[in-house]
RNA sequence: GGCGAGUUACCCAAGCGGCCAAAGGGAUCUGACUGUAAAUCAGCUGUCAUCGACUUCGGGGGUUCGAAUCCCUCACUCGCCA
């Protein structure tokens, strides 16, 4: 019954700008009007950045991802820039001075990102995707011809006008000049793009919408015309926080950092006021499909169709059906019955190796230790803690003693899970 | 360059010589209720540990029986005046 969408836009919008309106990820952008025009129109060339501040990408860029790939679907053409400059310098977060990176790592990061893109972008045909690098031409640009021929288009008034700068400017910590500078390499990126491949559209998220006018005012007053930009709006949950996090973490489109089984988890997880516009966001599923399992969450929230269905597309078109699969199958089994002993060696040991916190273990070693040792508690004073608080089990089994071990837990004599409060679990392998 | 204010645990923020492992709020986490949801209520939130011990209040140094609290110094931030 529920089976992966394909990758494809909706049939029954009129143009992919309908679309992107329908999903939600359009928040502010140039004239619309226009832009509808434009995107109905003969393919055109758009750009979105990435900047390398992290070895992979995370559900925040994948927002954008999708969005390109829905253009892309419409014919039009991406460049995905993985921002080997800019990620150099950072761009001015609200709250806080970056900590600047090696150049090294960066450089790292820029090769991990670019082979991340290719994964949720075509290569393939007349509108295959481009990969570019800011480095390529801010790197050889001398100070004074940057000042000469960008800064020169630049007014201090605007730029402090920014929301990213004026907050910082408005807080304690201040900002320094070189994340005060940031929305003038944006804005020539944009330019540069414009020069080299008619690029004409920069997507983003709304809080660098003032990084995107940036570009499109420069290539006003450079080029005399008139580029645009799309600000799809930052998803935040019920309580307004920043979407994406988990445990705090962000939750990353690399499998070694955050698991299939995680990232199916984090899906699943999600609040039933906002399941609907997630479903519109980061699925291909039509309207129609989207709308019946909006209905469903209303008529039946406790069978959490709406979900587990976003949680199926989501995290295939992230890690692909087979992984998928086996997230799914990992999640029955550690959740469906909850009796363990019944599952047999095979689906037990792929549920327990599917788990992203893992440890290998002696028969007789102490749960406390292993909760450590998972990464379950970040310490033996917070395991103690959390049994003391009755959020510590073995195969769902509560343990109440601290000084409690494996022994006679194990499961067809190796396999123990691990579980701490109601979701979070660690395999145990004492085999080997 | 001058003057002033500030830097406290995940975040905000009290404390201004012992009663401070450090108030309060937010957030996380756990329990109850549930639908692997939300809301609500309750509890926990430095480390190690059996009482108890040990390391924390921007960095370093000093005064004192004793310092987050006083002094010196360095770094950083903010503001006003040049």
């Amino acid at each position: 019954m529920t089976e992966i969408a394909p990758i494809q836009l909706d049939p029954s919008f009129d143009s992919v700008w309908d679309e992107l309106v329908y999903r939600g990820s359009v928040h502010v952008s140039t004239d619309p009007e226009a832009l509808r025009e434009l995107l109905s129109g003969d393919p055109i060339t758009f750009y979105c950045g990435f900047d390398p501040t992290a070895p992979s990408l995370h559900l925040g860029n994948l927002t954008q991802l999708i969005i390109m790939r829905r253009l892309q679907l419409a014919g039009h053409r991406p460049l995905a820039l993985v921002g080997g400059s800019t990620g150099l310098i950072g761009d001015p977060k609200p709250t806080s001075e970056r900590q600047l990176n090696a150049r090294e790592t960066v450089a790292e990061w820029v090769t991990y990102l670019q082979a991340q893109v290719l994964r949720f972008l075509s290569d393939e045909g007349e509108s295959a995707v481009r990969l570019v690098n800011n480095l390529d031409w801010t790197a050889p640009l001398s100070t004074v011809d940057f000042l000469r021929e960008v800064g020169k288009h630049f007014r201090v008034g605007t730029m402090l006008k920014k929301d990213a700068v004026a907050s910082r400017m408005a807080s304690d910590e201040g900002i320094s000049y070189a994340e005060f500078s940031y929305q003038v390499l944006q804005g020539m990126d944009f330019l540069e793009l414009f020069r080299a491949y008619g690029c004409v559209l920069q997507t983003g998220g709304s809080d660098q919408w003032g990084n995107l006018t940036s570009g499109t005012e420069l290539i006003r007053k450079a080029e005399g015309v008139h580029a645009h930009a799309i600000g799809a709006p930052l998803i935040t949950d019920a309580d307004g926080r920043k979407f994406g996090k988990s445990e705090g973490n962000a939750v990353w489109l690399d499998a070694a950092l955050t698991t299939p089984y995680a990232m199916y988890q984090f899906w699943l997880n999600q609040d039933d006021a906002i399941v609907g516009q997630l479903l519109r966001a980061f699925t291909f599923l039509p309207k129609s499909r989207i709308d019946e399992l909006e209905q469903a969450t209303l008529d039946a929230p406790f069978r959490r169709e709406a979900q587990r269905e976003l949680a199926l597309q989501a995290t295939s078109f992230i890690h692909g059906a087979d992984a998928t699969q086996q997230a799914i199958a990992a999640s029955q089994a550690l959740f469906g019955s909850g009796d363990l002993t019944a599952l047999d060696a095979g689906t037990l040991e792929a549920a327990v190796s599917s788990l992203d916190k893992q440890a290998t273990a002696t028969p007789d070693a102490p749960v406390l230790q292993l909760l450590q040792e998972t990464g379950l508690v970040e310490s033996l004073s917070d395991g103690r803690r959390a049994i003391a608080q009755g959020g510590v089990s073995v195969n769902n089994e509560r343990i109440d003693d601290p000084a409690a071990t494996l022994d006679g837990r194990l499961l067809h004599g190796r396999f123990a899970v691990l579980r701490r409060g109601k979701k979070t679990l660690a395999g145990i392998d004492a085999g080997a």
